[in-house]
Formats: C-alpha cells, structure tokens, sequence
DNA sequence: ATTTCAATATTTGTCAAGCAAATTAACGCA
DNA sequence: TGCGTTAATTTGCTTGACAAATATTGAAAT
C-alpha cells in the first residue's frame, strides 16, 4: 500500500515568523506605533535571510498590521488597525464570498433585514439629531430626478450607514456596514431594472419619522415593509433572468 | 515654507500585482482551484524578479485566497476561501480590535444582545431537533459539577453556536460566530469570578424550552434576562477590579 | 510481467550580495 | 540665519544560486 498525501504539518519560516511576530502584536508586547527593527537586523534575530523577513512582513502588511516607509526615519512600524481598514477587509471578503455563491442572496438579504431590526431597536433609544438629519438629506437627495441610478444607490446606502450610526455602538455598525456594503451590488442589478424609486423613498420617510418619534412599532413595520418590497423585486429579477435564459435557450440550441 | 510629508501616491510593485490576481479571483477569472502560472513564469509575465511576485503571493496567501505546494504537480493555487477560514481571520481580527480597547466590553455585550434577539426569531421559525438535541446536550454536560470553569465555558460558547446554527442562515452564522468567540476571553474573566452555573443552566433551559415551544415571546425574555444577569456580573468585576487597583495604590503609592 | 527502488525533473522555499529609490539629517556656503 | 547639497539610512527590487519536497520515469530484481 502507498501512503496517502499527508499535509505538511511544518510551516515555512516566513509563515512561523509572521505568526510569532503577529502574537507579539496580539499580546500586547508590540504595541501601536512601535518600531520593529530594520530588516537586515530582523533578518540577523531570525537566523534568516532579508527576503524571508520580507515575505514575513508582507503577510502582515496585508492584514494591516504594520505599515513601512522608507528613509532614516523609515522602517516597519506596528499600526493599530482601525474600524475602517477592518470592515474594508472584511468587506471585500465577503463581496467575494458572495461573487463565489457562498452565500445565497436571500440569505444576505434575510440577514440584513433581522439586523436592521436590531438596529433599529436600539437607534430609536439613542438616536440623535445629527444621524436623523444626515437621512432626512439623503431622502432629500433621493427625490432629485436628476440622480443616475448610481447616485441614488449610493444614497440609499448612506441612509441605511446613517441609520446604522444611530445605535451609538461601534460593534454594530462593524457588522452591519458589511452586510449593507456586501449587499449593495446585488441591490444595484436589481434596482436599476425593478425597483422604483418613490416606493424606495416612501419607506425610507416611514422610517425616518418612527425614529423622530422614536416610535419602535412603527419603526419595525417600516422595516418589514422594505423586506417585503426587496424579496418582491428578488423574484421579479429571478423571473426575469429565467426568461431571457430560456429566450438563449431557443434561439442557440445545444 | 517646506513641503508636509505627502504620503506616496505610487504602490509598491508587489502590491500592485497581488492586487491585481487579486480582482482576477474576485471577477471570475480565476476561479477555485486553477493553477497560477510558476512563480518563474509569473515573474516573466509581470517582468519583476521572483522575490517579488513572491512578496505578491504571500499577501494572499495571507488572505487565504491562494496555497502553494511544492514538486512537479504543485504550484500556486487559487483557493475558495471557506465560511470557516474567514470566519477564523475575522475572528482573531475582532480580538485583536477588542485587547486594542476599539471596542467597549458593554459595546460588545450589548450587539451581542441585540442580535441573539434576531437570532432566536429566526432559529423559533427554522430550529429542527438537530440544534435543540445539541443545546439539551450541552445543559446536560454543564450540569456535571466536575467540569472545570474551561470546560463550562467552552460547553457555553457551544450551547450558543448551535441556537445561532438553528438559524440555518450561514450569513447570521458568520456574523454572530465573531461576536460570541471575540467576547469569550471577556466572559472567562467574567465567569470565573462572579457568575454562578446554576443561575446561567436556569437561563439556558429557559432559552431551550422556549425553543422547543416555538414561543418567541417567552425566548425574547429569556435572552433578555441573559443580559441582565451578563449586566450585572460586569459591574461587579469592574467593582472587584476598582477596589483592587486601590488596595495596591494604597499598599504602594507612587 | 510485476514490483520495488533509485535517479530525475519540476516547483516552491531560502539564501546571498548588491543596486535603486525614498527620505531625513547634517553640512557647507552665501 | 537661511538655503541648497551631500551623505547616510532604510525599504524596494534584482540576479543568481542552492535546498527541499514531490511526482514521474526507468532500471533492476523477483
């Protein structure tokens, strides 16, 4: 019998010193805006050569976890990575989750629609002039006819980021800008074709009023409304996609 | 007048190439499993030195968007990145935010809340006796007294994975796996000191029955008293924790 | 003819030394 | 004092080579 393909359990040097240097940030022995030793003098502490330092290195610098210039002042320093760089990331992790099927649309969609709702909850508690204002603008914005369905797509995001903001917690917003960010692509093909833009706005006025009068049944109802619209529009693209398949079909046989 | 410091518009080259096989994976070009050409050959294509397009593909393969295997029918490889693996990364990147102090602990408990509330409506909808079995399992083994404060908690992280599980909605799973793993060294601490089993059992059978009853109302309370319970257990560590600070100013003053 | 083992080819992993580019600090000069 | 120039330092990148892992191929032995 011949032995199976068993993985490699020994890693290479790069990923061991990544990981050992990554601890380090992680425990706290590194903090933020320290500067790690030169390369070369890394490259010495290690017992490797410059380019597996280098390798090391750039894996972290994908995670964003250190930052390098060059110079005398130069050299690799630790950053603290901020809400921002994260939810970019993370963002752009899931965008390709959802581009490779790993997610179901209806799922992302049900997600959002449940996460708003808890948004929402505690956005009626803590909201403050300035978030209801930033939506009442982007309403406004929104019933300008001149805006290119981009426009307005962005808009109708920055609505959702404002509402999001509302909760007052930064976990929840981490959370949520990914899900309303991984959704909107799929928003967009659906909405340049399907949606129309005054029912957008409608509920869009509906929630916004609840949360002026900090009103949660109403505020859940209007939330509920724009998942009943969204689903609607889902399977009017899904129909709609099915059609022009088949249309394909017929007209270039296999 | 001297000129600020104007950070470099130009990206390195080796983050220009990853990001470049980057969108090739993210639109479809490459898909899971394909074969990157050698490094050699990549190094040719790109006209670069190979350390280079090496510094490229570790970034990825940071991102665990690549793997790489040695002898004639290894190379680099794309690789779909799994719920799991992703899930992993942002876990440990959440933690990482959380010992930075990005996040308050009552932020985190209080999302963490809010979305076990949308959790349950969904898992009171779509729970099957799967996930119920394996809840009523874990309360079982948390009931043993011999199990050491680890083990409980460990069973606890356990017992809340599989309500989210019960959701059968892979995009809330992903979400809610990071809150509950990044608040878990929180809970250690917690949990070692001042939360007492039979009070946390008491709340997990509440959730269980509730569950098994596809009663939402009495399911939302019992997360609700969860939060209570949670509430108070952190101000009396915070308490604990004030009074210690102070014994050892008083016992050395600076 | 089949099995076993060793040589070989291929590809990633690592090393070595050095030049290029960016950036600051020190220095010389007006 | 103030301003341009040079030197020093550090990362970015190149070239060339060897090491290690792994599959294939071919030869020898049963």
């Amino acid at each position: 019998m011949t032995l199976k393909y068993e993985p490699v359990v020994t890693q290479s040097v790069a990923k061991q010193i990544s990981e050992q240097i990554r601890r380090s940030i992680t425990n706290g022995s590194l903090k933020a805006d320290d500067k790690l030793p030169t390369e070369a003098e890394l490259a010495r502490q290690f017992n490797v050569s410059r380019p597996t330092i280098r390798e090391a290195l750039k894996r972290l610098a994908a995670k964003s976890l250190i930052r390098s210039r060059r110079g005398p002042t130069g050299g690799t320093f630790v950053r603290a990575p901020s809400m921002e760089d994260m939810s970019q990331d993370l963002i752009s992790s899931v965008a390709l989750m959802v581009s490779l099927g790993v997610f179901d649309l209806t799922e992302i969609a049900e997600a959002r629609h449940e996460l708003e709702l808890a948004c929402i909850r505690l956005a009626i508690k803590r909201r403050t002039g300035a978030e209801t204002n930033r939506m009442a603008a982007e309403i406004n914005l929104q019933k300008d006819q001149s805006l290119t369905d981009e426009e307005f797509c962005a808009s109708d995001v920055r609505f959702h980021r404002a509402l999001v903001d509302a909760t007052h917690n930064p976990v929840m917003q981490f959370q949520m800008f990914t899900v309303i960010e991984a959704l909107q692509p799929v928003e967009n093909m659906v909405i340049f074709r399907f949606r129309q833009r005054k029912k957008i706005i409608e509920q869009h006025e509906k929630i916004l009023h609840a949360l002026l009068a900090r009103d949660l049944a109403r505020a859940e109802k209007a939330i509920d409304e724009q998942m009943v619209y969204l689903r609607e529009s889902f399977s009017q693209a899904q129909e709609w996609r099915r059609k022009r398949d088949e249309a394909k079909r017929t007209a270039s046989p296999t």
